[in-house]
DNA sequence: AGCAAGACTGTGTTCGTGCACAAAAGTGCA
DNA sequence: TGCACTTTTGTGCACGAACACAGTCTTGCT
């Protein structure tokens, strides 16, 4: 029989200010005025004050902040299209979640959105978007140049902004919370290439919106699928084709998977792996699986369906919900959570591990 | 150029305990007394006060009653023995940031570790748990009788409990927080069956402990198992091999590799799949994937370094932390939150999204 | 020196909730 | 009815952080 061993757990008895206040010999109204650097604090009572911080290891908590805040904020959520049961739609509950979570807090959040396939839409809204008086803004950026131009103004104006689902190269974000979508790529490619023989085939299915820029996420997975097969040796085994714009059916993909009884895997570089479904259904092929991305409500009846085998998540979620809490840490404090590296899980679903994500799960 | 499309999303002005004070016609005292039913109210006023309740659809502040909370608290937690890296480490990880979330309040917990290879050591553990005074209790299970014994006396002293990992016929606890290990058993198959020829087998490992139970977990997980590839029709395509207890080495696993070549997938029942992939390096098999359970920082090594290529875990940080969060939010409302399920979602790692599973993710 | 403007610092009030205590109302019994 | 007792109800303070305000201390200028 072996000796039944034990541990005490206590609570790291939290610090408060009046305590940091005595411990530097200062009022708590220093020290909450350190804290959140309103500024008129003598240099030799900062650093006293920060000495003592610094031992101590204070920690903020929102909720017991919210409790004496006055103040109420305002932030503009600026996205493509959020259709119901969509990517943008699904990042849009995560928000929601948030204000839910602090509703303590005076919030209210605008939501814009803009079509992602029209710049001109876009570069509209950002348009009207800073004629509004914000103390945040949360961006889920498609288009460089307008976004970029639109950010330029905010950092001039200093107000805060966060990126999701993908970041703009150029832009002075606080944070951006986005999967990492090389590693998505090389996530699909294992899938394609689980347990696979010589002479098999992988096709990935390219968006083919007329004259538009594939979103940057796409190429970016493309990327990734490429250097695993690369690094298997199976590069060459990679086929191209495109799906067509809107909803319209796609005979020359059907003829496509009619003609190459070699592809045995197929990967959606973006959230329309369900249009996809369709296409290779009427083709009579049975012994295809599908790689999609993203848990969007038509996808999610697919991959129940057994249309799609498996689907890559970023959990969109979440990255609403650290956005709106970001954003609001970062204007109570007057810096954001050093532990947020803004980096999101990736989720591999199947059809059973499926049920779970129905409720939102942060 | 499509349309701009806006809306507004403002918070849910939460309501307050003196305004439904005034809307029952009582006092604030009387509505606080209602909402955590300490009894001495007069029904008429109950009844009043609940109306309104129905109404408005109060919200409690976990944080805000923290403030004003004076009371502490003192809960079990009862596991067998977490090791450093460990399943049961991961779970303790997750009780200790519920801890570090809720520090307003004062709790204290105390861990009590069991030999979950040897009864007599857990019945020694609960019968010394039992003389703690304490306000509730955080079980994961291993031995039916013995757990069973003891919830009964914690159900007699009306002390609320919690199970995590997995729950024990017949007894009364106030949640569980799981994953369904059919499902976790299925997706394991689903992998194992992946792109698979006819002739290719699946090898099931068993964990060989002498003159023991096998663990519920692991038996459900392969019933899942069984199930798919019954539904499959490739029943006969499993077999079963055997782990020896303890770091033993197992030539006779070893020669079972070399000896059958059809064996393409290995599917270890329990979180010892690091131990496997030796035997399967020392048997010179090099076409076998291993789907192993659990993301113990063994099994992380054995994923980077290409011996495990896939990973389900059951997000032990969440059970733990939800565990935690339950028992405070039971202790303070009396009830617990009906949104809860238990059902913790079920992830599935490869190589490529491990790096996001190394900072605790709720 | 006198004085005003500004920088700095401490105090006191506020928020919503929990809980102790006091006040009020009801109950039973001689 | 009067008295002791219990049950019910209201009031007031504490909690910890934010912030307004008032008081104190510099500093520069005439």
């Amino acid at each position: 029989m072996s000796a039944v061993i034990t541990e005490v757990k206590g609570m790291a008895k939290q610090i408060k200010i009046k305590e940091i206040a005595q411990l530097a010999g200062v009022s708590a109204g220093t020290v909450d005025r350190v804290l959140h650097n309103r500024g008129n604090v003598s240099r030799e009572k900062t650093e006293a004050v920060e000495k003592v911080l610094a031992q101590v290891g204070y920690k903020f908590n929102l909720h017991t902040s919210a409790v004496s805040l006055t103040k109420s904020y305002r932030f503009l959520f600026i996205t493509p299209q959020a259709l119901r049961g969509s990517y943008w739609d699904a990042l849009k509950d995560g928000v929601n979640q948030a204000l839910d979570e602090y509703s303590d807090i005076h919030i209210e959040i605008l939501h814009r959105e803009y079509d992602q396939f029209d710049n001109t839409s876009c570069q509209a809204c950002f348009g009207a978007a800073l004629s509004e008086a914000v103390d945040g803004v949360i961006i889920g950026p498609t288009f460089q140049n307008e976004t970029l131009a639109y950010c330029r103004e905010l950092t001039r104006r200093r107000i805060p902004y966060i990126f999701v689902d993908a970041r703009i190269e150029g832009a002075k974000e606080v944070i951006t919370f986005c999967t990492d979508q090389i590693s998505c790529g090389r996530m699909a490619a294992r899938l394609a290439l689980w347990n696979c023989r010589k002479g098999e085939k992988t096709a990935i299915v390219h968006s083919g919106r007329k004259n538009q820029r594939r979103s940057t996420n796409s190429i970016v997975r493309e990327q990734g699928i490429l250097s695993y097969f690369r690094q298997s040796g199976m590069e060459g085994s990679l086929l191209h084709t495109t799906l067509p714009s809107g909803e319209n059916f796609s005979s020359e993909m059907e003829t496509f998977f009619r003609e190459h009884h070699e592809v045995r895997s197929v990967i959606v570089l973006n959230s329309l792996g369900y249009q996809v479904t369709k296409v290779i259904r009427r083709s009579g092929r049975k012994d295809i699986r599908l790689i999609g991305f993203d848990l969007t409500e038509q996808n999610r009846r697919c991959l129940e369906d057994g249309g799609i085998a498996a689907l890559l998540c970023q959990r969109p979620q979440s990255q609403g919900f650290y956005a709106v809490r970001t954003l609001i840490s970062l204007l109570l404090y007057g810096k954001p959570d050093p532990n947020q590296t803004g980096l999101i899980p990736i989720d591999l679903v199947f059809k059973e591990n499926l049920p779970y994500y129905r409720e939102v799960i942060l």
